[in-house]
RNA sequence: AGGGAUGUAGCCAAGUGGUUAAGGCACAGGACUUUGACUCCUGCAUCGCUGGUUCGAGCCCAGCUAUCCCUGCCA
């Protein structure tokens, strides 16, 4: 694994040194409003990662100020995402729900030295009197209320007496200012609605603009690492910092978001794409969500890896999604064991082996890496190839098996073919060959050159398995929008999920244990279904398409 | 259009005035190969545009241009 730099490290690398922060803590702040996908990965290994490597601490926090989005489920999917992804349980795990008290206590500080009030205007006034992106917002007609009456306001707002929607409460800062969002911003609301942690206690709730610098100062965040749309928000939350007087000041860094070619990450889209079937759950392996990346293969490393390869800068880009699929490739490369599993089986005799006889050749685990082991494979008369590693009518060089052709069984003998029983629709039933028993698994005595190399299985010592091929299920063009008159589900190939049953697979695949993962020898890589215990997902195609 | 941010190769991205502008992905050649995989070599940019400052600029200044974000009682 290379080394984690980028600009923010950097910052927080120099508050080190030069004191100006003792120890750096970092959060995590999800909405728990949807799962986990790739974007957020990004936030994490950022925030993660920077904690980790310069000794500090690192929250997970919900950041759950708003009811009506919110849910259970989308916790407990989070953390276990990311528990996966770090390996471990989060040391700190906070809730924005916790400081519901603090910040009402804020609130009313806040009004108590005129810098908040309480706004009769409704939802289409505050619209009116915000101005526009060139025009400056005139001040509500409130603005200049009593403290005290404020205060009394505010109570009732708490107490329940006022329905949703009657009155807000507003930061007072500037209705000229070009920056919208220190218009006087809403930053408490009545909401009639339970939440999920604090239940019915509140009947108000903080926005994101007032809770968030809050949790961070009470958490003692140093540096609140967040994606570039908050840039413009980055005034109101120093300013909320500094009218409630914080001493320790976090503060607030931004970073691009992360999009990949042709994919799809806005939680609307991917929730429409499980309503309407085209995708299991949040969790089939076409998703780019870290539980459908987690089911299809990918480890934690791998897309930890990506994130900081794919680099964290504040320009807008969109990364190759080749460089995800490189990642994994490069890991699993190294680390997945390698199993033959034949995907379309073609039965091969070879007829000069003896009928009963049963040979054992030992194949290596992983070529480039002897400490991996190797495994016995069994050989017998009767075998299987893939469909695809015979051709009667093979183009231009074609390096497989066919007629007048000789190849290696890998790790095996070198076989010649010699007749082919073709079925009535001409399909091939079963393919006769001979074996260069002399040679056995060595080089030709004659030092002829055998050029290809194919893969088999013994009929008998063999497992039936179902394979589930999920191609990659991201096809938008642009990736942030869908042109007008088209609908999300024009991208998206419906073949994009193939089950393929009865491939002959080595025997000690099947009682492989769900979630390891296997490089299929010239299938590409295959991590056993977390599910359902006897299938496999293909989860990275080989990056040659040319035909083998 | 008011404000903020960003523009370095097909895609990301280092670079903070001074040798022939890092690195990765992709791509293209070639070597190797009992996975046509992997690995290994090789090739692949004058820095959005235009002026200016300077002995010297991708880095400084000015103007222009392109893209992204901001008018939720969402986060």
């Amino acid at each position: 694994m290379e080394e984690n730099n980028n600009f923010l490290f950097e910052i927080i690398e120099n508050d080190l040194k030069n004191g100006a922060v003792e120890k750096v803590h970092t959060r995590f702040p999800p909405e728990p409003n949807g799962y986990l996908h790739i974007g957020h990965i990004k936030a994490i290994y950022i925030n993660y990662t920077a904690a980790k490597q310069y000794g500090g601490e690192f929250n997970l926090r919900y950041d759950d100020t708003n009811p009506t989005k919110e849910d259970v489920e989308y916790v407990d999917s989070i953390y276990n995402d990311l528990k996966w992804l770090i390996g471990k349980d989060p040391d700190h795990v906070c809730y924005g729900s916790d400081y519901f008290g603090k910040c009402y206590e804020f609130a009313v500080k806040l009004i108590k030295e005129g810098k908040a009030y309480v706004c009769d205007l409704n939802e289409k006034e505050i619209n009116e009197y915000r101005g526009t992106l060139t025009e400056p917002g005139r001040e509500s007609p409130y603005r200049n209320r009593s403290m005290e009456e404020n205060l009394a306001l505010f109570e009732k707002m708490k107490s329940g007496e006022l329905p949703d929607g009657a009155c807000t409460l507003r930061a007072k800062i500037d209705m000229s200012s070009p920056n919208i969002n220190m218009r006087d911003p809403i930053i408490y609301r009545i909401l009639h609605r339970a939440h999920h942690r604090s239940g019915d206690e509140w009947c108000i709730y903080p926005l994101y603009d007032f809770a968030h610098p809050i949790q961070d100062a009470m958490e003692g965040i140093t540096h609140s690492m967040c994606s570039i749309e908050f840039e413009n928000h980055r005034p109101l939350y120093d300013w909320v910092i500094d009218n409630i007087g914080f001493e320790k000041k976090p503060h607030q860094y931004e970073f691009a978001k992360l999009f990949i070619t042709n994919t799809v990450l806005s939680k609307r889209n991917l929730k429409k794409l499980i309503d309407n079937g085209t995708a299991d759950g949040w969790d089939d392996p076409r998703m780019p969500t870290v539980s459908g990346l987690r089911r299809r293969g990918y480890t934690p490393s791998a897309l930890f890896d990506f994130v900081r390869r794919a680099g964290v800068a504040k320009n807008f880009s969109i990364v190759d999604c080749a460089l995800l699929e490189h990642c994994i490739r490069e890991e699993l490369n190294e680390t997945a064991p390698r199993r033959v599993c034949v995907l379309r089986p073609v039965r091969v005799v070879v007829d000069n082996y003896p009928e009963d006889k049963v040979e054992y050749f030992e194949l290596p685990n992983n070529p480039k890496d002897e400490t991996a082991g190797t495994r016995s494979v069994a050989f017998t008369r009767e075998l299987y190839i893939d469909s695809e590693d015979f051709s009667l009518d093979p183009p231009p060089k074609f390096f497989r098996l066919k007629p007048e052709g000789e190849v290696r069984l890998m790790g095996a003998y070198i076989v010649k073919f010699r007749k082919a029983d073709l079925a009535p629709d001409g399909s091939v039933e079963c393919v006769h060959v001979t074996a260069d028993l002399e040679s056995g698994c060595g080089n030709p005595a004659d030092g002829r050159k055998v050029k290809g190399t194919i893969h088999w299985v013994s009929a008998s010592e063999c497992e039936d398995v179902t394979v589930n091929v999920y191609d990659y299920m991201f096809k938008i063009e642009n990736t942030r929008a869908i042109p007008e008159g088209q609908t999300l589900d024009d991208y998206y190939n419906p073949d994009s999920k193939q089950t393929l049953e009865h491939c002959k697979a080595e025997k000690a695949l099947a009682s492989a244990e769900a979630g390891e993962r296997f490089q299929f020898v010239r299938c590409g890589y295959f991590c056993k279904d977390t599910k359902n215990a006897n299938t496999f997902n293909r989860i990275v195609e080989l990056k040659d398409s040319k035909p083998f």
